[in-house]
DNA sequence: GTCTATAAAGCGATAGAC
DNA sequence: GTCTATCGCTTTATAGAC
């Protein structure tokens, strides 16, 4: 586990995103956050877009895997439980979540701007919303799949929406998990009432 | 109304941030596009963060210009269409609701890393949260006035993600309004009964 | 107020030594 | 693999003429 060099760069890359954004990011800011020298990132990333896509790599499998242990932590626990705690785990005050959303936020704003992001984008969107569904499915295994689709659709939207304020405007997380909660309770009963 | 130079500029350079972010908005592209010299933008705006400021401002003047239009238009009919065209007006295919959505996002994005511009945010939002929360008093004149306010933010946040979504992988505006309109379903049921 | 020309800075990328 | 030094393009910003 003792990082070499390019994971220790990656790792910088992720708290200078998370600082400044995609786009802010500086090869030599980056090159003095990781104590390594300018030249070594070209070494090893051949250029400042290989240095964003392996970043985002990284950080994203990072985000698959804080989910899936969590997911499976909570896996006893009844069906309602793991949808909540699916959707809060984006609201925590810890370095790699905020990383995380920061990065997906600036994923979503570039995309507006770089067609080649939005494939990938509409991908991983695609992939998140059908698990948020199946969740859903688990707790109201009645409800028709398209229903449980666009509540999900929904709910994962507004988390995307919530985590924008939260990051920009100091929204409070105990807000934010409020509000989520509350979404997710009126999505439910509407749901079970159709 | 003959647009003086400095509205000129600051149009220009709201169609130049819808099509390439706030962060790749060149001075001399912006010149190009407004038919402009380089040096006129420094004459009128001082420097780029000068231009910067004046266009969100311009682009928020104008939205709420718009938002007002129309729910005044729509004031003879019944709270709960009011709600629901007020949120619709977002997701409509028209260079101004483009630009503004695009610029908004942007200004979200922005703001995550400068702290100058996250004041001007928080109040906007703000507003528009409250301006929400009465048309949802309006339909439920019953409800507490903070489970207004909450569905509100709700709706609002969830509109934003939507937009993301919509600006960045191409869901369709009839999605998003599918998905908006049974959101406010869904948050006045849940009100109504509570 | 508006333009042209240019200085100054920022930043990505490469070369070559070790 | 890693560092130092530097090149060259891009972009912001200013000076000065009209």
């Amino acid at each position: 586990m003792a990082a070499d060099r390019r994971t220790v760069i990656m790792e910088a890359a992720a708290r200078l995103i998370a600082r400044r954004g995609v786009r802010g990011l500086r090869i030599e800011e980056l090159a003095a956050e990781a104590g390594v020298s300018n030249g070594l990132i070209y070494y090893h990333f051949k250029d400042r877009a290989g240095v964003l896509r392996a970043t985002l790599e990284f950080i994203n499998d990072r985000a698959e895997r804080y989910t899936a242990d969590r997911v499976a932590a909570e896996h006893r626990t009844d069906p309602r439980s793991v949808l909540e705690q699916t959707l809060l785990l984006e609201f925590q005050d810890t370095a790699e979540v905020r990383e995380n959303s920061t990065a997906w936020g600036e994923l979503r704003a570039s995309a507006m701007f770089d067609a080649l992001l939005r494939t990938e984008l509409a991908e991983a969107t695609h992939v998140w919303d059908g698990e948020v569904a199946d969740l859903i499915t688990a707790v109201l295994p009645a409800a028709p799949a398209w229903r449980a689709l666009e509540a999900a659709q929904r709910l994962t939207a507004l988390l995307e929406g919530l985590s924008g304020r939260w990051l920009s405007e100091g929204l409070t997380l105990d807000h934010a998990r409020t509000l989520i909660l509350a979404a997710i309770e009126a999505e439910l009963s509407h749901l079970d009432s159709a």
